[in-house]
DNA sequence: GGCTAGAACTGAAACGTGTCAGTGATCAGC
DNA sequence: GCTGATCACTGACACGTTTCAGTTCTAGCC
């Protein structure tokens, strides 16, 4: 089924078809061929061929979303799962690549075998790996700049945030953040975020104090609950992972959650709502997200070097036993 | 950069580049010339056009993988992973739609749209949608024959039948298998399991029963706990999710693991080393798996109507605290 | 020397699109 | 009644590749 047959079958030149079909706003038909050609179309059930648009237009109609190692989390899958719906809507294909190559190299190499038409830059990956997909000419739509010029716009910050004040509003008054110990970038993230929470919880009178671990290794956990108790009555953790971890070794400490220390997590991680006590933890709104991106895709391959909107990512307590 | 910037370079045809760079063996060329198109290639940094070449061949590079739904599981990232770095070495670009577009209609529909040249039938989708993409003409490498053919290779009956084996081995004689209340398809694996793990406790002089949870709830994971406290020693659970939940639910419930219960999971999930206590599991061997895949459809685009040799998955224990 | 076989290489035709540069009508304006 | 503009539509080319069907040249054979 190519755009031969259904220009034969609506009685037109193929030239006719394609104009049609692209809705072309510089060609004038009459109402009548229009819908003789769409009728053709569809009853032929006609699919352009993407190899073909792809090699005359010089690019596809694939935007690739690099996020090696970032598969553990379900908050990515679910990003993933936004975005991609939005961006069929608009006739693109979202390709995921979470896949481990080794090297940045090999990343992008893999990554530039399907010669995407956008590459999205999510903050998740090095930035190493997106400036080797500019340095071979692919088109990256970024977020970084916008966060650059108001980093508390960041999602990451007013979710964290949400986790103190539920805190506050239970009555809690000892506070500590539980982070992870990540790497440079995360950490220096993970800083302003400490800043930003303290002064909250001072400004309410409350204690606060921070603490990173290795999400890895359970001991730290432990030893970290048992320094903690009884000083502490509420604690906000940088995602479900570790909250899990948290929630199950105080357990194991004979400390009651929420009792003894409430305990909000972070993501809505499936395995949340499954643990005992079920998880308090934030939960995104992943669907506006995923319209921003497919927005910023169109807009860059309209030419204009847009960045991302993430301020438009907004999360909700989802509250459950534990806080 | 494309065949004629080469061909120029090297003082040849087009042609001739195309046919010594895809190593047609009909063809013959000297040494010399062999060499000095290859130079070309490389100094130029020249890599096809994929757009061209799909359409010139009438298929692309791209294998699609449909996984909807089943996100929640590292196991599938990791399947994902390993077989995408099998695919990669032999040029070809996997693609995992983990996207859920709401419809099967709309699942194939965004799947036709990267026109494929693999779709792999992992089992993990409705046969449904696997119909739709052969209707539309895709060719579908499928793992569901070998199975029908001898159900007992399939790699969930040896990775369940591993959890029993080590229960066994540390002293459990008061056995329960644990699954999720599932589709019907899996409910029908359910039941093969179940009935090779009681034959097997049988023989041992082990008791056995069998429940199933929807792991969404934990209000029936308690209910199980509070129903088989006291009567049973060993729990083996479909997968580290509900695992999970199960070593929270006997914390609450003053149930100590492993010693009055030893509990193995299924997937080692990232989350079950970090839980307390640790989470004996099984993991699976993936790397074989991916190769498996990748030799799959190269048999396939051969012609060859291969099926999936998905015996190749193994598997081994994770011991750790819980059992 | 004439003939064939093969080696080494090339010209040209597709694959299915998008789009520029037309072409023949019709129509308004003077 | 001519001109120029607008409408509705089309012919033909280009995108970069693969591959069929040659073509030239050399070597081997009787």
């Amino acid at each position: 089924m190519t755009g031969v047959d259904v220009a034969r079958r609506a009685g037109v030149s193929r030239t006719t078809v394609s104009y049609i079909l692209n809705d072309d706003q510089t060609q004038s038909f009459t109402e009548e061929t229009r819908a003789r050609v769409h009728a053709a179309a569809s009853e032929l059930g006609y699919v352009p061929n993407r190899a073909a648009r792809a090699l005359r237009l010089g690019r596809s109609s694939t935007v690739l979303m690099p996020l090696p190692g970032v598969y553990l989390s379900p908050l990515w899958a679910g990003i993933v799962d936004a975005t991609a719906r939005a961006l069929a809507a608009r006739g693109h294909a979202l390709v995921a690549d979470f896949t481990s190559y080794g090297s940045p190299e090999a990343q992008v190499e893999a990554g530039l075998r399907l010669q995407p038409a956008v590459v999205i830059d999510t903050m998740a990956v090095e930035r190493r790996i997106i400036t080797m997909f500019e340095a071979q000419g692919a088109l990256v739509l970024t977020s970084r700049p916008s966060l650059a010029a108001d980093p508390f716009a960041e999602p990451g910050h007013r979710a964290r945030l949400m986790q103190v004040e539920h805190l506050l509003a239970r009555g809690r008054r000892r506070m500590a953040s539980i982070g992870v110990a990540g790497k440079e970038d995360e950490s220096r993230q993970g800083k302003a975020i400490e800043k930003l929470l303290r002064t909250r919880c001072r400004k309410a009178g409350a204690s606060f104090e921070a603490h990173t671990l290795d999400p890895a290794d359970p001991i730290p956990v432990r030893a970290l609950v048992a320094e903690i108790a009884g000083r502490v009555d509420g604690a906000c953790v940088v995602n479900d992972h570790l909250a899990v971890a948290l929630v199950s070794a105080c357990a194991a400490a004979g400390l009651r959650v929420p009792e003894d220390l409430a305990i909000v997590g972070l993501d809505d991680h499936p395995i949340a709502a499954a643990l005992s006590p079920t998880l308090t933890t934030i939960a995104w709104d992943l669907e506006a997200f995923g319209a921003t991106i497919a927005e910023g895709v169109e807009s860059a391959l309209a030419g204009q070097r847009a960045s991302l909107g993430v301020e438009a990512m907004a999360c909700h307590v989802v509250e459950r036993e534990s806080a």
